[in-house]
DNA sequence: CTAATATCAGCGCTACTGAGATCT
DNA sequence: CAGATCTCAGTATCGCTGATATTA
């Protein structure tokens, strides 16, 4: 099959590109969960990724599942005029809600809908079992080896792992 | 810090979450490896990652560093018109140049010019180093398990690879 | 004539930016 | 009045789709 590092390999023989040994499988193994995983959002009729992200975080927030935008926005990573945008979809969708925030009559508390909780904790299982499924195909050990390096690894580029609750690729 | 796994954790306390700690920090890591990648890219001047994808791939093409739009389109998983995207902003920076084939006079190569012949080196040495710079948090023997785990994975979610220098994540 | 090559115009998607209304 | 919260309109980015001209 002959890949990309065979290319390098020919082309600069005095490299080393063993690096992108790993470095490249990384990134492409992360690149097919993710995808498995966008897949699992289509099943359920979301048809943006992001917008499981922002029911999931609702519903791990625990009761009584609500949030601001603001909250929402810095947990995902999304400008305030992109969460606008997301709300948009779901609240059109009947899975979320706009709220009156009885604190601060500025803001807004986004809630889950219970049309909402269910599909976040359906697409939450889902999410989990797709991932147990992508990983039953190597064993225990090597995967605890894995997950041990990759937090090392994650820890040296000064993953923050952004506050509580920080976005997660998904989930 | 507590990031979403706890969260889940008391949200759910009877599932198992451990598939989140190996699958999140994969996608999270190679994620973090793009993004250095990315910066790479930006390095060079070059503001579209996928633009640096292109000038890579003739690169490592080899001699005489020419591809036709066809060609570099499936290596790189694009239509063939997000490819005529790629090439008319390559070809406005003088990165490349588009010649007439020779021996198909519908077609065209597709062929570098100097500079961009040596910003594609350029970029894929600093790639590899960057590559080199992430690793180097984590030790040999963990390396090797870790790439043959990833290996598998990819395997067992069938990587195909996808034939002849097939696209990689970049370099 | 059918198939392949490359390009182009138009569209869609998603987020960002900056301005503005409301309230603390 | 300064600052925070959210929304909205406009813009940008980038690739896709489908149609087209040319040539095999």
């Amino acid at each position: 099959m002959q890949g990309a590092v065979a290319d390098w390999d020919r082309e600069y023989p005095d490299l080393d590109t063993s690096p992108m040994d790993v470095a490249a499988r990384i990134v492409r193994a992360g690149e097919f969960i993710q995808r498995r995983l966008n897949s699992v959002a289509a099943a359920h009729g979301v048809s943006h990724k992001g917008d499981v992200d922002v029911l999931t975080a609702l519903r791990r927030s625990g009761h009584p599942y609500e949030l601001t935008p603001t909250q929402l926005a810095q947990r995902l990573l999304l400008t305030s005029g992109g969460m606008t945008n997301r709300l948009d979809r779901l609240e059109a969708g009947e899975l979320i809600e706009r709220r009156p925030d009885p604190s601060d009559r500025r803001g807004v508390l986004v809630g889950l809908t219970s049309t909402g909780a269910a599909l976040a904790e359906a697409a939450f299982r889902d999410g989990l079992e797709a991932q147990a499924a992508v990983l039953a195909a190597i064993d225990e050990s090597d995967g605890a080896v894995t997950a041990r390096t990759l937090k090392k690894l994650l820890v040296s580029m000064g993953d923050t792992e952004v506050g509580p609750s920080g976005p997660t690729p998904q989930d």
